[in-house]
DNA sequence: CGAACGTCGTAC
DNA sequence: GACGTACGACGTTCGT
């Protein structure tokens, strides 16, 4: 609570695990599993799971508590108590054993006292290590313990109660009281009165939760209720009173007796070091798959890094958060965690009074439910809007189940909406709003004033988080856990549409999305704006570039479905005959399509030695695997042959006709905004940025890639930017001088690094210098580059060792950006961009040098991913006025492509060419190659 | 029977 | 172990 300057040691941490509870509720909730043996394991793979969950967590004491056979105190004072609970059944009985050999390999101490219930001993304990100022947790299925509950400070411990089977946690007197409607102090009252089924504890007839709350809340206490309870009237009144006389028992029942002599206390129950074998032959026996590769992998997992000298690293950050405080994200305001209050809007006078309130409010937060996941097919089935944190209402439009209600009518309702959206002065926030302003287009509805989008803001912010997704942004930066979908229309089979859910789930579900979408902002904006350099990032590149994106979606490219379909049936006939030649050759059938019978076939059967291995260490069928081998057997020639057939088929020439929409007639592809962590887009549904171009054969397939009649395919691409940028951030005179003078820059390192002029230089050096000059951006070695080129390691670390004394600004400036990213945690481009490395202080020396090859690498792709996004932007602006005259149609990292007018091409290739050279000013100029076509293919 | 993982291969 | 960033097809294994 007190913060203090200086960062207070660890308090040490106390788990007390309630045995038997979760024994029982894991045989319950999870389906009766046995292994191999047939022995049951339902119940301990729950118990396995819940133990590991615990341990992760690094807690100092753990004690697992289960009760002792044999006679209580509550059975003296109520011989009836638990008196209808069933015997344990075989199944549970026959687990009980094993469980207590693996807690116990696990190095956790097992408690069991004769004559004391688990649950005294660990409210005995419990509070005794608080006393001592450790934080306990109880980890339970049973809702009694709430009673126990406590925020820590004052140096005492604070004692939190989590359940991990529902994953609900209680760690302060505020959450007890959110859940029970009182305090912890008379969660023994509240028992009382509502009494306890299992344990065959009858309290108040017909009085619930609810009720006992409402009781005891007029009244102070159990006492106050017995007092009063004349004065409580109806049947439920009477109930009360003919319970009377049962509730001072009662209450002495649920109470949990903290003052019960142990031999043990909190020190004695220090995590032992764990018995690895003994749980590898538990583990193994009973079938634990995951619970084993944990044991055999997980140690190898390093703890995050912590960014150095002191800076704020999200990730570090994230880890403080999470190492159970109290408040799970201090700091957050506390208007930010509030519960949310949701309004279904079914009126006329309802959405008006909404619509007003969005205006007065200037910005509000907006979503939109529909019927599918495709934007440019799915239908709307609602909007949901908020203006402020909390409050958001769900406007249902299109629900269609029997008995929902009447709604109000799709286009009205639209037209109600649409000049709010319109108003570019009023400023909207989305979560990944792309996909709802293509659903909003294509309904009719133009966003203007589209301001934030919290997908964006969360990967400027820190883009190495790798889901920017809103469940996990409402986790990570709010500490909430929204309404999954699931949750509402149910997963697998047993799905239904959103427009099958009844109103008041999908209110619930898509009113938070709204809500929580505003919260977000709330939360991120100030975070961003704390960084400058970021802030621009996502204001003058990303959030423009929104409905850039939108619109380059929309648009489509046409695809010549006829000419893929012809390839197909050229590629089928010509795999037919590789199958044919291969089960010849390997004298018998085997599929093709398997890396492991394979394997089996020319390792094993074939005696073919294995040269490659993959990286788990397994001998691998790739192609440079079977290129190796292809002088000892016919064999593998043909299986290259015939994958590389098969890939080409299933990926492209089957797959893109599938995916061309029958509304357009073309194939839009989905740019992920937040993709890449080094800031470049991805593409998929399909993915349009790796179409083959390297073979004849695989170039073919841009050949289907066309404009319609009187148009025609244009290319725009950037030459060398990546090497360009390099020389601009290495500020390396060679290197600036090669590309000032326009020369060809494979041919002038080569010239460079092997001493000739350049027309001296031969194909072959070229080569080399081409594979140095890729192989240095990538943080390649000379193992790499021995490997590329097919020499020996020491010549190719001659190469490097030469390249480097030609180019000692190259040499310097990836020595500069390795320290950097060691010093700071991040690398950035030159636009601000951050990319945050979290394994460039791994212990593990793998990881590290690969957040090091990252850490070259991500200067250069990402500014030049900033620079198209630029050019993307200036080039949308100025094509607004002309959009029937040509469109922007695919972005491929550092190629654009349009489609244009015949007659408008000159005019196009000019403009878009100066803007794309345009979009930064670097120490070289950036060169900008173009070329038009009938298809993709000629436009190259 | 679907999810997750491993392997392979395409692009820049 | 050894070249950065992606997506996706296919086979296989896992877990429900």
């Amino acid at each position: 609570m007190n913060a203090s300057p200086t960062p207070a040691p660890a308090r040490r941490r106390l788990v007390l695990i309630d045995g038997s509870s979760y024994l029982y509720r894991a045989f319950h909730a999870l389906p009766p599993l046995s292994n191999e043996a047939g022995e049951p394991t339902g119940a301990l793979f729950g118990v396995v799971n819940m133990l590991r969950a615990t341990l992760n967590e690094k807690p100092d004491y753990v004690a697992f508590v289960v009760d002792a056979p044999g006679p209580t105190f509550r059975d003296e004072m109520y011989p009836q108590y638990k008196a209808n609970r069933p015997p344990m059944p075989d199944d549970l009985r026959a687990q009980v054993q094993p469980m207590c050999e693996i807690v116990e390999a696990l190095g956790i101490t097992i408690l069991r006292v004769p004559g004391v219930e688990a649950d005294d001993v660990i409210g005995t304990l419990a509070l005794r290590a608080a006393r001592d100022g450790i934080d306990v947790t109880i980890s339970t299925g049973d809702k009694d313990f709430a009673q126990l509950v406590r925020s820590g400070g004052d140096g005492g411990g604070g004692i939190a109660l989590v359940n991990t089977m529902s994953g609900s946690r209680l760690d302060s007197e505020a959450s007890v009281v959110e859940k029970f409607g009182v305090p912890p102090g008379r969660v023994v009252d509240l028992l009382a009165l509502m009494g306890d089924a299992i344990d065959n504890i009858p309290g108040v007839d017909k009085c619930g939760p609810k009720t006992a709350a409402k009781w005891l809340n007029e009244y102070g206490s159990l006492d106050g209720v017995i007092a009063h309870a004349d004065a409580v009237k109806g049947k439920i009144g009477d109930n009360l009173r003919a319970a009377l006389p049962r509730l001072p028992l009662n209450r002495a029942l649920v109470t949990i007796n903290t003052e019960v002599a142990l031999e043990q206390g909190p020190a004695d129950l220090a995590l032992r070091e764990r018995h690895v074998e003994a749980l590898r032959a538990l583990y193994a026996r009973y079938g634990f798959k995951q619970a084993l590769r944990e044991l055999d992998g997980g140690a190898a997992a390093d703890a995050p890094a912590a960014a150095g000298d002191g800076r704020v690293s999200m990730r570090g950050t994230e880890a403080g958060h999470a190492r159970g405080a109290a408040k799970p994200l201090d700091g957050l305001d506390p208007a930010l965690a509030a519960p949310g209050e949701y309004e279904t809007v079914l009126t006329r006078e309802q959405l008006e009074a909404w619509v007003a309130r969005l205006r007065q409010a200037g910005a509000f937060a907006f979503d939109t439910e529909t019927d599918g996941l495709d934007p440019l097919q799915a239908r709307l089935v609602g909007v949901s809007l908020a203006a402020e944190p909390g409050r958001a209402a769900y406007l249902p439009l299109g629900h269609d189940y029997p008995g929902a209600p009447a709604q109000l009518d799709l286009d009205a309702a639209l037209a109600a909406l649409r000049p709010l959206f319109a108003d570019p002065g009023l400023r909207k926030i989305g979560q990944h709003g792309k996909f709802d302003l293509h659903v909003l287009r294509r309904h009719g509805v133009e966003v203007a004033g589209y301001a934030d989008d919290t997908m964006l803001e969360s990967f400027v912010y820190n883009a190495t988080a790798t889901r920017h997704d809103m469940d996990s942004l409402a986790k990570r930066y709010l500490g909430y856990d929204t309404v999954k979908y699931e949750q509402v229309a149910g997963k697998g089979a047993k799905q239904i549409a959103f427009s099958q859910v009844a109103l008041e789930d999908a209110t619930r579900y898509a009113a938070e999305d709204a809500d929580v979408t505003l919260r977000l902002h709330r939360a991120l904006g100030p975070k961003l704006a704390a960084e400058p350099a970021l802030e621009r990032v996502y204001r003058e590149i990303e959030m423009p570039l929104v409905q850039v994106l939108e619109r380059v979606e929309a648009n489509g490219v046409m695809i010549d479905a006829e000419e893929l379909r012809r390839q197909s049936a050229d590629l089928n006939k010509r795999m037919l005959a590789a199958q044919q030649k291969a089960t010849e050759l390997a004298g018998r059938s085997f599929n093709l399509d398997s890396p492991k019978q394979v394997c089996a076939l020319l390792y094993e059967e074939l005696k073919l030695p294995a040269l490659v291995k993959t990286p788990t260490g397994q001998p691998s069928a790739n192609e440079e695997a079977l290129e190796a081998i292809a002088e000892l057997h016919e064999l593998p020639r043909v299986i290259l042959e015939y994958r590389g057939l098969a890939k080409l088929r299933s990926t492209y020439t089957d797959k893109l006709p599938e995916m061309i929409n029958p509304h357009t007639g073309r194939v839009h592809t989905s740019y992920h905004q937040a993709g890449a962590a080094t800031g470049r887009l991805a593409s998929n549904d399909p993915n349009l940025q790796n179409i083959p171009i390297r073979t004849d054969d695989g170039r073919r397939i841009r050949q289907a890639f066309v404009a319609p009649p009187g148009r025609r395919i244009v290319s725009c691409d950037y030459s060398q930017i990546e090497l360009r940028i390099m020389a601009h951030l290495s500020e390396d005179e060679g290197l600036l001088r090669a590309f000032e003078s326009g020369a060809d820059i494979h041919r002038a390192t080569a010239a460079e690094v092997f001493g000739k002029a350049m027309d001296q230089v031969s194909a072959n050096e070229r080569r080399a210098a081409k594979a140095i000059n890729f192989g240095l951006m990538y943080g390649m070695g000379a193992f790499g580059l021995a490997r590329n080129l097919g020499i020996g390691r020491g010549e190719a670390q001659d190469y490097i060792a030469l390249y480097f004394s030609r180019y000692p600004g190259v040499r310097d400036f990836m020595e500069r950006t390795r320290q950097q990213a060691r010093e700071r945690g991040y690398v950035e481009t030159v636009f601000g961009r951050r990319l945050y490395l979290e394994n460039i202080h791994a212990r593990n020396a793998g990881l590290r040098a690969g957040a090091e090859r990252a850490a070259i690498n991500a200067p250069m792709q990402g500014t030049a991913a900033d620079i198209i996004k630029r050019a993307m932007v200036s080039i949308d602006a100025w094509l607004a006025e002309r959009r029937e005259r040509a469109l922007m149609v695919l972005q491929v990292h550092d190629e654009l492509v349009f489609e244009a007018d015949a007659d408008f091409v000159d005019e196009l290739i000019a403009q878009a060419t100066a803007r794309m050279a345009a979009a930064a000013e670097l120490r070289v100029p950036l060169v900008i190659d173009s070329g038009v076509g009938d298809n993709w293919d000629q436009a190259h």
